[in-house]
DNA sequence: ACGTTGACGGTTG
DNA sequence: CCAACCGCCAACG
């Protein structure tokens, strides 16, 4: 598989430490396709057919909402991994996002 | 080949 | 704070 967006979005989200969480935006500007912020959340959507598997739950919308929860089986995993690894969600929404938010650039 | 959809983000009202 | 709109582009039927 060639160096391709995708796999390097994989990279990037396989690189959260756990506890902590990021934005499709984010992944997106980090790769330098800001503008293409959506294509981030197409390639999740492989993620679950990737191998390894991705840690998908650790990536939400710029406000720490759970917007993508519908993808997993059953919906309510991915909220369920999140308190797993110490991360509150209320209302589909993560809180102290801004405290838990991972950003790519700055470790990158 | 074409039109629609969408795990987004930012701006405007 | 909430709703509507736009841009961006790959995947799907």
């Amino acid at each position: 598989m060639d160096a391709n967006f995708y796999e390097q979005v994989y990279e990037v989200v396989r690189l959260i430490p756990k506890g902590r969480v990021t934005s499709y935006g984010a992944i997106a500007k980090a790769l330098g396709a800001a503008k293409s912020s959506r294509m981030v959340g197409h390639a999740m959507v492989y993620a679950g057919s990737a191998t390894p598997k991705i840690p998908a739950h650790r990536v939400v919308n710029s406000s720490g909402l759970l917007t993508g929860r519908f993808h997993f089986s059953p919906p309510t995993l991915m909220q369920e991994f999140l308190e797993e690894e110490g991360i509150t969600v209320v209302n589909d929404k993560i809180k102290n996002f801004k405290q838990l938010f991972w950003d790519p650039l700055q470790e990158l």
